[in-house]
DNA sequence: AGTGCATAGTGAAATTTTTAACAATCACCG
DNA sequence: CGGTGATTGTTAAAAATTTCACTATGCACT
């Protein structure tokens, strides 16, 4: 019988449910109705085990000797983590990776519908991307609370991000979403996700070494 | 005593290196010579003990009643992770994202030099961006042989992912770096990491929500 | 030179996360 | 309507990771 769990979910799970609708979203995508633990894990490159143990933190979604059914499933987890409604998003940092945000559709298709944008060069200001017009960093605070914003998204150069957070929590925003290569610091009443591409490439480059070290080239 | 160790190195240590080594940059630039464990624990959010114990797989770098040189910590740490040297990388899909990153002068900065880049649109293709021609796609794999490419990043969209590290793995490749939100296979002698905002927007929300429910708000 | 103080390095304990094993249960079939 | 095969949900064991506690050591000051 499974009533609900008050355990802590780590954070690991939470990444590999993202994973999961990934991938159940391909298979909906290719018309398959039933997937079973193990051809999922395998797809994922995870283990059987972990992902039955993964969605028996939200309840149980599946039907023993059959497997799951993968638009249902795909919904529970979506409505386990949040993203059965959608969030609104502001970006603070016009530049190169800014701009390719604003333009990405994902984001919106995802839910994350970027309401706002801004930055503090005189020249950016004013100028209008994917039908935004960009704002100056000084207004963010009022805006932010006019527009029910709960997330913010830092695409500012690394030295200037901390004072982009100051400007997000002080609009009462309840997440944010960094992606200049520095640690913020924020409240703990404020969620802070870091993406740092540069990281990866160190992961890649350090296994790559890694492996002409112990002569696996 | 502390003689070679042929431990497993956690992958999490990796990526909290990449992180100290952000750090201890800033506080180069900041003219700050001496470090001690607990205050750049403290600075990257995490537990003193694991940066010691982090450091520890790969040498002995500190002086003990003073702290580490933030100089001399750096360039071992950078050393360990191989990052003491320039890396080629190719990019695959000069999409919004793909030219971000072409245009971004931080990989260069940091050692990855894009020698290249491919897309299969035929509009794209001879198109100039940062000093850089966009090849076809097809000509992927003899051109990183010649050129002694290591890394791969992945910039298109999802369903064409797939396709495009299979030219990247025929092209000898040893890591890919995949921004694309779909899983890819790759043999074992190829190292792949995947950049997903989207799950870091998905943490973020999922976080809130929990919040929410606590009562936190 | 000796003493005290600060802090790195390290082995062991605690915690967390993953994996394995198995009992429960559902669909299907005769 | 019970038996059979498949696959989940769950408990227990194993493995990995993090934290703690302590030892060793270098520096500064007397």
């Amino acid at each position: 019988m499974h009533y609900l769990k008050f355990e802590r979910i780590p954070r690991a799970t939470i990444s590999r449910l993202a994973v999961y609708v990934q991938e159940l979203e391909v298979m909906e995508q290719q018309g398959l109705k039933v997937i079973s633990s193990e051809k999922l894990a395998h797809l994922c490159g995870v283990n059987p085990s972990q992902i039955r143990k993964d969605l028996a933190y939200f309840g149980e979604f599946g039907v023993r000797g059959v497997g799951y059914y993968v638009h249902e499933l795909r919904g529970a987890i979506r409505q386990s983590l949040g993203l059965d409604r959608n969030w609104n998003v502001v970006l603070v940092g016009v530049g190169n990776l800014g701009r390719a945000l604003l333009r990405h559709n994902m984001l919106r298709k995802r839910g994350f519908v970027i309401v706002a944008a801004f930055d503090c060069d005189p020249f950016k200001i004013g100028e209008e991307i994917a039908g935004l017009e960009v704002n100056c960093s000084s207004k963010l605070p009022e805006s932010t609370q006019e527009m029910n914003v709960e997330i913010g998204v830092i695409t500012t150069p690394p030295e200037r991000a901390q004072r982009a957070a100051n400007y997000l929590i002080e609009g009462g925003i309840k997440g944010i979403v960094n992606f200049a290569p520095a640690r913020i610091t924020a409240p703990d009443y404020v969620s802070v996700e870091y993406v740092d591409f540069i990281h990866h490439m160190f992961s890649v480059a350090f296994n790559i070494t890694q492996k002409q070290i112990k002569g696996l080239f």
